[in-house]
DNA sequence: TCACGCATGTAATCCGTTACATGATTCC
DNA sequence: GGAATCATGTAACGGATTACATGCGTGA
């Protein structure tokens, strides 16, 4: 799967500890990708047994150690390769889509707060993204290719929850309309 | 998981065999909720268990016997309070970001190639969206809610890829303006 | 003193994927 | 004769989630 690989990408960008690497995973990564601390140590472990990177332990002055990992060129190959082989739509596993699919067996009240509720997460979302890409713009001239790419990921996010957003209008306006003809 | 209450959102809406269901988790349903048909043998295993569901095995000529599955009372109880529940939005996993998060780590050309199999597979993905969507269309009158619903799902998924194409677009145009400005 | 941030892990359970396995009928 | 469809499953493995577990330093 491609947790490794997304902790790769991670290290091609910059060494990182376990508990550093979380910490993106839980942001810009992980806006696409995202893992628990649990799953990255363990991946961490696995990627060092396969020599695909390399540890460093870091001694601190008030502040635990930490190690330090990094690719190697072993690891920097593998991602490059992995990066080259084509990939599939990602399936989309959406719980309120479900819930959609039979949501005439609730109130359409119900349904409608649920479909509000979901619309403003998603609105916060586009939110940080919109935020975010301020930084990405306050960058004098062209952005060079490496932001580009980070900034164009981002982009990704901006049109997937403004098409969200927009489906949920139209979505709550058919409900709206003849709520109860059927009921 | 919601793998439970997907087959019980199905079966709420007819009774049916472990086969039926694989090939609605492979279209309709699976279009935002995917399973194979080994999780969904297993799944329907513990959902009798729990008194979710009954069984009924229907003899047939000239073909297998099969199995067939209906919602109990406890079974719609469930399915509705779950409904009831809040939900967050889904989360994205999508390698196709990981990518191009490190893409300047290929060559642009490569980068350019992927990008464009992933918009075609997009695009076929929204041509069978359409499809669906003029049988709705064709459907005389308002749509009853039950349908409704269905049809509002399969918006979604319409929105979605037709955001993703033109994310493609401009992602694709930003790459070939000034492609060598650093490399 | 209490919460939060830094830093690392283990264990149990569950979900998902891949491969293996069988057997009848129908259509080409 | 061979492929596709109907129909059901087991087994092994790997990925993901949740809970448990520890311990220091800083600032309110």
């Amino acid at each position: 799967m491609a947790l490794s690989q997304a902790i790769l990408a991670v290290l091609s960008q910059r060494a990182c500890s376990g508990y550093d690497l979380a910490k993106q995973f839980d942001g810009s990564v992980g806006f696409f990708w995202n893992a628990s601390h649990q799953q990255i140590y363990r991946e961490l472990t696995k990627l060092e047994e396969q020599g695909l990177i390399t540890v460093e332990v870091i001694h601190q002055e008030s502040r635990p150690d930490k190690k330090q990992y990094s690719l190697t060129i072993g690891g920097e190959t593998a991602l490059r390769d992995w990066i080259l082989q084509p990939s599939s739509p990602a399936p989309i596993k959406d719980e309120m889509l479900v819930k959609l699919f039979v949501g005439h067996l609730v109130p359409i009240a119900e349904l409608q707060t649920l479909l509000q509720t979901q619309r403003q997460q998603h609105e916060e979302l586009l939110a940080i993204y919109k935020t975010i890409e301020q930084q990405f713009l306050a960058h004098p001239g062209e952005l060079p290719l490496q932001l580009r790419c980070q900034y164009l990921t981002l982009r990704n996010g901006i049109h997937f929850e403004t098409s969200w957003l927009a489906w949920c209008d139209e979505t709550l306006t058919s409900l709206t309309q003849n709520p109860t003809s059927d009921r």
